[in-house]
DNA sequence: CATTTCAAAAATGTATACATATTGTATACG
DNA sequence: CGTATACAATATGTATACATTTTTGAAATG
């Protein structure tokens, strides 16, 4: 039975998270977590309530804990909010970045790189949340980074069929995805500010496109429906 | 001996946060808060867990809570920030907030006056606190009320100077942020995006003065310093 | 058959005891 | 004297037992 420390159990409860492999809405049962962990409830709380400052879980009085949702308003609001945070958040990164974070940012994109090319969507998709994180910490802003942080919470799960391309088209998506992350590091390291914020909204597009696409997909035929038995139509 | 429920806690250790009874930096002791509060280290230490959560403590292993810091890094990234998340939070306001958000505020609104006109310095703070806390609430948009909360928490502490007025002058400064208040409420109960946010700004103006004042006051009189003893002198 | 009641079961919340890590202090040593 | 080390004191971390609340489900009722 492999034991886990506090540390790793934040950890892998996020990365489940993050990972859909713990839906949105999810109940959180504190003991059956504390059995999985092999602690004790006690410590086991405290990560649940770390999580909710994080914004990964919501807590309610006498009723434990679930995973944040992602109903409408949340995917409104992250369609609205997303692009301002990512573009500053950018810019401040080619201001305050030091060497360490950038040898950091070009670390992670290779692990990402390597994530896409070996087709794991899960892990391609927690890499890219990682590189996106380590832009975040470059632009050294505590009070954007709380809202980053959020944001990439949503933009994480969203995404996980965004790295499980089912048509060649999308699979170019994904290169393209990997071309942009380059020209960002590039940018950065350059300190062009202005340039960043250019690369940033263009991955962002890219992203938001698949991601609409996902939430909104094509209808169903309309006329398959029409040959069915018409009590199981509606 | 007054019993404090978890939740009276969480108000209680903001508030004292906030006015700075509890200073930036200042060590939280588990034992001498649980019993202050009289109840058990259990629920106290998921109290200073969630307070970290939204920012009000830091928390390192092994070593206890700390109510967070501000220092210079924290300082300069909260001028170069607030602004922005004000101004956006404002116009979001004004397309999202509902009848009884406005309620809420214009009753904000009235407990600021009453603490102003009563020169309680650190209710006129909280005061204060709420009400933009509410203009958050009605921007119904969680990515950014996350960093407005941070920003907020520095704001408040900041500003418990401005309303302990040294001289006249500054008390028509209070004066006029009332005035503000007002025409923010008029601005966003009309749903005016573009006044309200000109109006936010010019509150920030006004805050941000009075604050880099606090952070950075006249020095000393230098002759007062050449005419004493000149051992004491450095 | 739907609805209500109420007790058992299960989950969350809290207190206490114990384990482990850090900090302070006195003493020994160079 | 200053430094290092050992040990006591103190603080944080975890496990367990118990309390309270919520949920479940079967029996009773209309």
């Amino acid at each position: 039975m492999k034991s886990f420390t506090k540390s790793d159990c934040l950890d892998d409860l996020r990365r489940r998270i993050l990972s859909t492999d713990l839906s949105p809405g999810h109940d959180l049962d504190e003991s059956g977590l504390s059995e999985y962990y092999s602690m004790s409830r006690t410590p086991l709380r405290e990560v649940l309530q770390r999580l909710q400052g994080e914004g990964y879980v919501v807590m309610s009085e006498n009723r434990g804990a679930k995973v944040a949702s992602m109903d409408i308003d949340v995917l409104r609001t992250f369609f609205q909010t997303a692009p301002m945070v990512y573009a500053n958040i950018a810019r401040l990164a080619c201001e305050n970045r030091t060497p360490g974070e950038l040898d950091d940012l070009k670390h992670a994109q290779t692990n990402f790189t390597k994530a896409v090319k070996s087709s794991d969507a899960a892990e391609a998709a927690l890499a890219n949340h990682k590189f996106h994180a380590i832009v975040g910490r470059m632009a050294a802003n505590t009070y954007l980074m709380a809202a980053l942080a959020r944001l990439q919470i949503d933009h994480t799960r969203m995404s996980q069929t965004f790295y499980r391309p089912s048509a060649p088209a999308e699979a170019m998506l994904v290169l393209k995805a990997i071309e942009q992350h380059d020209a960002m590091i590039a940018a950065i390291e350059a300190r062009e500010g202005t340039l960043v914020i250019d690369l940033t909204l263009q991955h962002w597009d890219l992203s938001r496109d698949r991601m609409e696409r996902y939430v909104r997909p094509d209808p169903l035929p309309v006329d398959i429906i029409s040959l069915k038995d018409q009590r199981n139509a509606i």
